[in-house]
DNA sequence: GGTACCTGGAC
DNA sequence: GGTCCAGGTAC
């Protein structure tokens, strides 16, 4: 914990949030930065902006959301392994990758994107899906390239220049005991604030309404949750800048995530 | 400066 | 609802 950050009981951070939520609309305090709605509620409560897989705000997480988005909500981030292959910008931008929207505009002509939100439901339409491996003990990506979608087809005809057209080899996975340390050790317990949002003169305004206190957070319900298609494994890369690979959840699941949950508000 | 995290989007 | 995407920081 950093110097001067604040900390809060449990006790103290219900208080706070009912405090925030009294106060109305309050402005965004960070322009031009997506995480808005998450950042200003964080400036309220006094604590620091931090990256590291601890929680905000002793051992209770924060997690923000607007009310009506239909935005996942962000779980925690991992590269899969094995790290030392680095799947990411080694294996899945370069060979399974494809040129970015914005290529030759905003970026590079040679920038590259790739972006799949996958769950264990069923294959992306570019023949990506998690498979929840219990025998194994590991959450693992698989590439089915029969499933490609036609639309794209050109894609396809690259992929198997540049890897050829069969399963991933390695495949990229996760052990479950490291996605309980990942998951545990940042999720344990959470509160979920919503909020809605409205623009005025150019400018967001947020209003912390309702909160749910979500507690001990089970990896079972996680796995159950890959296979039943409510969490996703997002990967999220372009050629100049790895946003990392995330494990999210509709936010309308998140509470299941957990053995208990008590809405606030 | 690259990697791996944080916070989240629009169409 | 799936596909594709965003600005930041710690180390």
């Amino acid at each position: 914990m950093p110097p001067g950050q604040q900390t809060f009981t449990k006790e103290g951070l219900i208080g706070k949030l009912a405090e925030i939520e009294a106060m109305g609309f309050i402005p965004n305090a960070r322009h031009g930065n997506h995480g808005g709605v998450g950042n200003t509620l964080e400036d309220l409560l006094g604590i620091e902006e931090n990256n590291l897989p601890i929680p905000n705000a002793a051992e209770w997480e924060l997690k923000t959301h607007r009310k009506g988005s239909a935005s996942l909500v962000t779980l925690f981030h991992s590269e899969p392994s094995p790290r030392a292959v680095r799947f990411v910008p080694r294996v899945l931008l370069p060979l399974y990758g494809w040129p970015h929207q914005q290529a030759g505009a905003k970026y590079p002509a040679t920038e590259r994107s790739f972006r799949q939100t996958i769950s264990g439901a069923g294959p992306s339409d570019r023949g990506f899906k998690v498979v929840v491996d219990r025998d194994a003990r590991k959450v693992l990506i698989s590439f089915d390239p029969l499933s490609v979608d036609s639309r794209h087809h050109l894609w396809l005809a690259q992929v198997k220049e540049r890897a050829g057209l069969a399963e991933l080899d390695p495949q990229p996975y996760w052990g479950f005991d490291d996605l309980a340390h990942d998951a545990g050790s940042k999720l344990h317990n959470s509160f979920f604030v919503e909020a809605e949002v409205k623009r005025e003169t150019g400018r967001e305004l947020y209003h912390y309404s309702r909160a749910t206190m979500l507690s001990a957070f089970s990896l079972d319900r996680l796995l159950a949750g890959i296979e039943s298609g409510v969490v996703y494994v997002d990967f999220d890369a372009r050629s100049g800048h790895n946003h990392g690979t995330k494990f999210r959840v509709r936010s309308d699941a998140l509470p299941m995530l957990y053995e208990q949950n008590k809405r606030l508000f």
